[in-house]
DNA sequence: GATGGCTGGATTGTCGACATTATTGACGAT
DNA sequence: ATCGTCAATAATGTCGACAATCCAGCCATC
């Protein structure tokens, strides 16, 4: 087996930039400078644009070139309503077939998410959220599912904080990835979707709402 | 406003002719090969190819070319899963939305299906029934749930004849329509949702059916 | 006969050069 | 001043050539 070249290729590199919010939606990529800020030629970026065009997180316009794409406040809202249908049947999935390894690990997810709310640290708490989703795609085994949620979480990453930094939030998360979990150990498909669909559309109307305050100026961000 | 380029472009070219069955799945293809024929440089293709694999259309392994991409009877039913997810999202949304323009479409689609069952014709059927699944798109005024759903559809076509010609499936899926309609005329976004993934649960049925039976020698397509 | 390395042909990957296309700013006419 | 024209510049799009890689068939060896 061939260990791949740790990320010395154009689009991974390119693509943890953008994702890390390295450049600002709509920043303009321009092919040479990316080329030589990475190290590779125009070449490699040229393929790395197009597939990041295709994959959501770039436009990519005929002869005028390539920006980090923008995501509206609308299509934010879509995207968790899209990731809400699919990781609803990746929990119910996961339910039918989530052996005690993969509930074990859960369970200790959800501990430490538990202690993480109490000490107030939503960081690290939307870490663990983040690791919650993935061990319910791998319990699910459902790669098509799995790939499509994943590249609309990478689309929707600048959003992240709007909702999991709202006061309040982390312990209504809490509570509904309680109800994931508890479904998921009695084998409830049902329930598991059940659960989880409920849990985007909290995430939803959190979304919202965090839209239409900054939408009227509110801050409520720290500092 | 400018008119497109008609379809001088290599990845619509390309995508066309893959979907459309003019190649065969696993069949490789070559860059200056697929040049040539498209008459177009061989850049030209290897941006579209770029641009399938991540669609899905086609795999691409380093230095050792595309081939298009072969769907194996496992990812078949997880894409026909997402798509059931993802049209209940859309179908909930038309229900919330459709104007009366949209519903008259859909009467109309509908009662030329009905006709289309009664002579027996399945292949008019089923270019009705792709109709009717757009209509829907469009009412539900949701283009990123529409844009992937969409490529799913271009990875699965080749499963389709399968579904759309087993005997007596055409009568089965017109109600199953019917009902989908009849929650989208009231605008009950509960209804609508349930009727489209019963639906796409029926479909899923038949595909698990066709292929079993597949597997086992069944021969069922006329000729 | 099976195994393992070698070689030639075919194909992909990359680079640099150049053509094409947008954009910017200056300049002059109205 | 405003608009349109036009040249200068910067970036993208395309091509051909060459390097790197893979693969099939051949041959020597056991």
């Amino acid at each position: 087996m061939r260990v791949r070249a740790p990320r010395s290729d154009a689009y991974h590199q390119l693509r943890e930039a953008i994702v890390s919010g390295q450049f600002h939606p709509n920043e303009r990529l321009v092919e040479a400078a990316v080329a030589q800020r990475m190290g590779v030629g125009r070449t490699a970026v040229r393929a790395a644009l197009v597939r990041l065009d295709q994959e959501g997180l770039v436009t990519l316009e005929p002869n005028r070139g390539a920006r980090v794409r923008h995501i509206s406040d609308r299509e934010a809202l879509e995207i968790e309503e899209v990731r809400g249908a699919l990781e609803g049947l990746l929990a119910r999935r996961a339910a039918e077939r989530a052996t005690a390894d993969d509930l074990q690990e859960l369970r200790q997810v959800i501990s430490e998410m538990r202690e993480r709310v109490e000490r107030g640290d939503a960081l690290g708490y939307s870490e663990l959220n983040a690791r919650f989703h993935q061990l319910i795609w791998t319990a699910a085994d459902h790669p098509t599912a799995a790939r499509i949620a994943g590249d609309l979480k990478s689309q929707a990453i600048r959003f992240q904080y709007q909702t999991a930094l709202r006061p309040g939030r982390a312990q209504r998360s809490l509570h509904e990835h309680e109800a994931i979990f508890n479904a998921l150990k009695t084998h409830d498909p049902d329930g598991a979707e059940a659960a989880m669909r409920d849990h985007l559309a909290e995430v939803i109307d959190t979304l919202r709402w965090a839209i239409d305050g900054l939408r009227r100026g509110e801050r409520w961000l720290p500092g």
